[in-house]
Parts: structure tokens; C-alpha cells; sequence
DNA sequence: CTGGGTGCAAATAGTTTGCACTCCT
DNA sequence: AGGAGTGCAAACTATTTGCACCCAG
């Protein structure tokens, strides 16, 4: 077993091939302690090729193995996703992004959603602010 | 009266000044019947600098007079902002932008921050779909 | 009359693409 | 063996910065 996170995935598409570059990507991807940027992770990997690595980092969101997390400043991480729909905690001091799920949330925007005479078709929420472990504690 | 979104906001910090480019760029910007991007913009006034247009979408955005948009696929447009704080609506198909409020999904947009251990500092919420004018209609 | 603002051009960041070559299945 | 995948480098998109000059207050 290679990774964890492994081939099952790509035999989900026919003609998805699991190659060697792909591998390390994955490994590298469900070695990393905290979220990553596409930048970093190229780096990390010196001996497979930028655009392979963002090629890959595309296949990985597609095949929800990887999620794409918006940071406030507007630049962007990825992190293995944990579950299917899900939203993200993002810690702007020590950077670690956690994630959550709440099926009434979810109805509350699909009813605002409504409410506009709007059909939607998906949404992003993102929550910014301190974890557990950066927060001044409050007392 | 210049633009309707006017010198107000200027005055409320001091040492900003109102300048030609600037005026410019807000009156395009109030003009705009669609959200449009820092380089729409910056084409659609071929007296501003590009510099400039970007300072100054910056700067409106501090002021609270312009809203940035992130769009599904990654991309960012932006528009007049009408409200305080608000989510988006975009549709997919003509690319109008909405904006709505509900204290009520803050509220558990709040608690589930909170459940998580989380200090909420921040958050974007952003809806994805068709507008009443673009859905199929259902019938 | 002076410090905030501007324009230009170059620099930077992030990502995509063309193409010849490789290698998984 | 054939098409999916790869590496490289160049192209591209989006945005920022340095700096000399300018003008609103």
C-alpha cells in the first residue's frame, strides 16, 4: 500500500493512469502536515516537473482527493479533503484549516438561495479566524 | 454632485485626497451595469494608469464602496457594494452578481465556529447557480 | 508648498501551454 | 504499440513596485 491515499481512486477512471510523478504527488500531498501551496509542494518535489505538479494538483481536486482552500488575502492552499462537502476553518495565525459540515446550515443558504429566484448550483464558505490552540483563551 | 458614490468616504479618512484618477475610476465604477475585473476596468479608462486602477480598487475596497466577487472558477471581478455585510449570489450564466444578508445563517455560520473551538474573525460565503432570468424556468 | 497620488515600465507571482519524448497498461 | 502522461521552457494572466514627477488641500 503506497500511500493511504492511493490507487483506488484513479481506477475510477477509465484511462487514468497511476504513474510515477502522480505517486510522489500523492505522497507528498498525504505527507503534508499543514496546507500547502502549489508553489511549495513543486518544491518539494524537485524531480518531477511544475506543470506536472499542477497538472496533477487539477486531477486531485477533480477526483476529490485534494480541496483548493481560498485564504483571505485572496491566495490559495490545498489540503487533502477529509470528507465530501464540506467547509473550511481557516486559522489565520497558524495557518491550519480544519473542516466542518452542517446540514442545516446548508439548507438555511439552498433557502436564501430560493428566496432570490435563484437555482443553485453549489457555494463556498470559508471562516477565518484563530483556532483552539491561537486563541487568546478569552480569560 | 459627481457621482452619487462620492467625496463622502474620502472625507471619512484623513489625508485621502480626491483626485482626477480617482473620480475616474469611482464613476466607471458606479457606471458598471455588470461586475467587471481590475483589467475591464482599467481598459474601459485609457486615461488611468493600471497602477492606479489597482490602487485604487484597493482602496474602495477598504472603504467598503466596492465588493470583491471570487468567482467559482477562481477568478475575481468586483462591483459596487450596496450593503454592509453580505453574501453573493452569482449566476453562472450571465454573470450578474447579487447580494443577500441573513442574520440567521451567520448565527450558525457562529456556532459552528464556535463548536470547532474557533474565534470567528471573518468569513465569505459565496452562491453559485442561475439568476431567476437564467434558470430553466422548472416548467 | 508638501506629502499623498500618479504614470510608466519593469518586476513579480501564479499558472498554463506547445511540443518532443517517455512509459504505463 | 499507442495513447496517456511528462518535462522543459516559453507564454500568459494578474498584480505589485520603484521612482521621478505632479497636484489637491
Amino acid at each position: 500500500m503506497p500511500t493511504g491515499v492511493d490507487a483506488a481512486a484513479f481506477t475510477s477512471r477509465p484511462g487514468l493512469r497511476l504513474t510515477g510523478p502522480r505517486r510522489a504527488v500523492l505522497e507528498a500531498v498525504a505527507a503534508a502536515a499543514t496546507p500547502f501551496t502549489a508553489e511549495e509542494l513543486a518544491q518539494s518535489l524537485p524531480g518531477v516537473g511544475r506543470a506536472t505538479v499542477f497538472r496533477t494538483i487539477r486531477l486531485l481536486q477533480d477526483l476529490d482527493i485534494l480541496c483548493r482552500v481560498p485564504l483571505e488575502d485572496g491566495s490559495v492552499r490545498y489540503q487533502l479533503s477529509r470528507g465530501d462537502h464540506h467547509h473550511h476553518l481557516v486559522c489565520s495565525q497558524c495557518g491550519a484549516v480544519g473542516e466542518f459540515d452542517d446540514p442545516e446550515l446548508d439548507r438555511l443558504i439552498q433557502r436564501n438561495a430560493r428566496r432570490a429566484g435563484f437555482t443553485l448550483a453549489s457555494h463556498s464558505l470559508e471562516l477565518y479566524g484563530s483556532c483552539r490552540a491561537c486563541s487568546p483563551g478569552r480569560g
